[in-house]
DNA sequence: TATTATTCTGAATAAAATTCTTTTTTAGTA
DNA sequence: TACTAAAAAAGAATTTTATTCAGAATAATA
């Protein structure tokens, strides 16, 4: 779990920014864009891998082809900092959790939440966030239509 | 752009749970895991990235490693209804603005942007988001720490 | 039940991944 | 500056995978 000095060069930046554009583009075509040897490509994505630059190559699913057509975020207010970090491991259990951010100012998290429908996200809270201790209250904020959701970083052209 | 019936099969839901933790599992592995025909696994990724059910594949970079260290949630409040939608369109096109919803109650969206640090969320705010009209004012949210960021979807078992 | 469309299999071929050796480049040091 | 060690890249050989396609099986529909 070291946290390695992590020197990341030109190749390494196009690298990533190939990847996380398209995560199944094939060595092979990396290494002609690159105008490089296939080896070398596959050597430095996964020098990239065990460094965790690249923590996960995932496929972005649509929610709605899943039916998953509900999304909110909601503010997370905990008793104090003692009991908080273990309230916010309890939240990332949760799958519909998506994201777990434990925010400045107001002792508690933010959290991304993805469920079927209203009746999803209220069954959500009332069974199991209120199971949670620590919990002091809940501030829910519904999306009502997602107009960019990517993720992807900019990335440098220097480091 | 119709939005077809998209109807998804067991073995398709098999293929999206592989996909969405490892994007770059080979044809040959998934067939191997569902006892299918590599063509046969081939042939459906193919109709469900044209259905648009598999939106992208992408890496998912380590934001630290790429000096990506300031998250922060920005909640934006706009000027009325009307012109509403052509601020999300612009907020949609800034590189450090990873996801734009449109939410509801307080006209409004909320942002997530990547800086580098609280200078680059600062002048990101003023260089940037204070060009774009119809926005009456922010808040801003700042992330200290995040515990979950994975944006898996929770894929059922029937559809 | 017959008909049609869809999906799958299996084999053949093309392409890519992977391994490994040699060469080149880089970085550090005397 | 030249020497040395380490790191990275190239290139070739081999294994594995992707892709194509014809035919078989399955499912859907009339």
């Amino acid at each position: 779990m070291a946290k390695l000095e992590i020197s990341l060069d030109q190749i390494d930046l196009q690298i990533l920014r190939i990847m996380q554009d398209n995560a199944r583009t094939n060595n092979a075509d990396i290494a002609r864009e690159l105008g490089m040897a296939p080896s070398a490509i596959l050597e430095r994505v996964k020098k990239l891998e065990q460094k965790e630059v690249i923590l996960q190559y995932n496929a972005r699913i649509n929610p709605a082809a899943i039916d998953q057509k509900m999304l909110s975020f909601i503010f997370i207010k905990t008793q104090d900092i003692i009991g908080v970090q273990k309230v916010g491991l309890l939240l990332a259990e949760i799958p519909e959790v998506l994201e777990v951010h434990d925010i400045a100012g107001e002792d508690g998290y933010l959290i991304k939440v993805r469920t079927n429908d209203s009746a999803g996200l209220v069954d959500l809270m009332r069974n199991t966030l209120s199971k949670i201790d620590g919990i002091i209250s809940t501030r829910t904020t519904i999306v009502l239509e997602t107009v960019k959701e990517d993720n992807k970083l900019v990335i440098p052209f220097k480091d």
